[in-house]
DNA sequence: TGTACATCAGTGAACGCGCGTTCACTGATGTAC
DNA sequence: TGTACATCAGTGAACGCGCGTTCACTGATGTAC
């Protein structure tokens, strides 16, 4: 039989082919993602992928894409489910707490993304620039509210280069020198949440008495107490 | 010619094999190294290889080991070069330092000891063990002497299981429970500087001011104010 | 309602490639007499 | 000093394997009349 009935076969074949893939590398990790062993788990051939995605690369950047879209929903969504004025610690450690989530719901995900890149894989950058800045917005967008606050407290931190065109650099709309900060303390933060996560993600933390999450809840706490001073005044909350 | 004149054969055949395969990794990665082609580069056949390392596996093992090795030796000299008491915060900055030194110098053996694992092989954790302790071990004891001076400051920090079975955990002599906490700063302070060096050598830190040795040098003192609390008295320094 | 036709998702064979590993072998070297 | 011999590092052919990608094809489906 040279095609098995329309009833039979893949109701959406290019999904099922992500799926699958995200399979293997949940396994074995991206490098070693197999079009062929692909298809021999779908029961399909391997050309027939050609008719979804270009070569093998176009389906590791559609993984790529998915991976970010995935991680900037989580964040998003917590950061938005503290919403309006007062709250901006709670949308911090929101992010926080979201960000070690979905890192160890998705630790394959999570590495392709932030971990060693794939040999021999270029990525598209500006097919992926969008989706990449969007993911960490929500904590650089939380982090400039409480800049705008007058509550951050970056001490003599470095700052980054004006034009240096880094991922979440076009977040900040304009480019106001002030917001500087705002950046180089994202950083920090990030490199903070990404040094704890990646270590638990590739078992290199031993257990702990309460859990990986107490660690962790435990340096999120640090994060605040080093960079973010109270509120000024009771009265700011009001108008 | 079946065999070239001994004059004419690598004097240090194994040496050679093992700069080859890290000058393919640096290329694209540890999980393409191919025998093959080392063989191919060094104009040899790739069967005189097994002459050497059993086994592929056993390449990749006598490579981690002397990744561990090289970096272990690089964080106990930066330590050592700061002999006596009363110069642990020297101690402590000079292993940090030295830390993002090593890994920038050689960003794939990092990655091979400390990112994600390389798919499809088992690490022989017998014969790791002994060299992944050493290679922590320059921290972890400075931050044990600290503590034994009563200035370390840990806060709340949750605790790791005593019986967890972690590399570093031997490191401390005795199953001391008061160690334990030295054992939990360590971690922390180890997922910071492993977090900003990460992002570093996989080009995911944008361009600084001051360069990245100055924000690194900035998270450094951060960690030394957080964990590290003045000397008690004057008179600690004499007896 | 029936028929002719265009579409196009998936097939199967083939291409050239590189891989790890095995095996019997060869011949320069070092050694014992 | 010369000769017989054991050693053993490296060779070359072969094994079976999986890979990405191309190509002409097929035949069920949807559509136009």
């Amino acid at each position: 039989m040279a095609r098995p009935f329309r009833a039979l076969q893949m109701p959406n074949l290019s999904e099922s082919i992500k799926n699958t893939a995200w399979r293997q590398i949940t396994e074995s990790g991206a490098s070693t993602l197999s079009l062929r062993s692909i298809a021999r788990e779908l029961g399909i051939t391997a050309p027939a992928i050609y008719n979804y995605f270009s070569d093998r690369d176009a389906l590791v950047t559609a993984l790529i894409i998915d991976a970010y879209a995935s991680f900037g929903d989580c964040q998003h969504a917590a950061r938005d489910a503290h919403p309006g004025p007062g709250r901006e610690i709670d949308r911090l450690r929101a992010t926080g707490i979201a960000y070690r989530k979905w890192a160890l719901n998705h630790p394959h995900r999570y590495m392709l993304i932030f971990g060693s890149p794939v040999p021999g894989y270029v990525p598209p950058m500006q097919e992926l620039l969008p989706v990449m800045m969007r993911s960490l917005g929500a904590l650089v967008g939380t982090i400039a509210e409480l800049h705008a606050l007058g509550r951050l407290d970056a001490g003599s931190v470095p700052l980054p280069l004006v034009d240096s065109g880094h991922r979440f650099f076009t977040l900040l709309e304009t480019a106001d020198e002030s917001m500087l900060v705002v950046y180089a303390v994202s950083i920090l933060v990030w490199s903070r949440v990404h040094g704890l996560v990646s270590l638990e993600i590739t078992g290199q933390l031993p257990q702990f008495v309460q859990g990986g999450a107490a660690l962790y809840r435990f340096e999120l706490e640090s994060i605040c107490r080093q960079f973010i001073r109270a509120p000024e005044d009771e009265e700011k909350i009001i108008p």
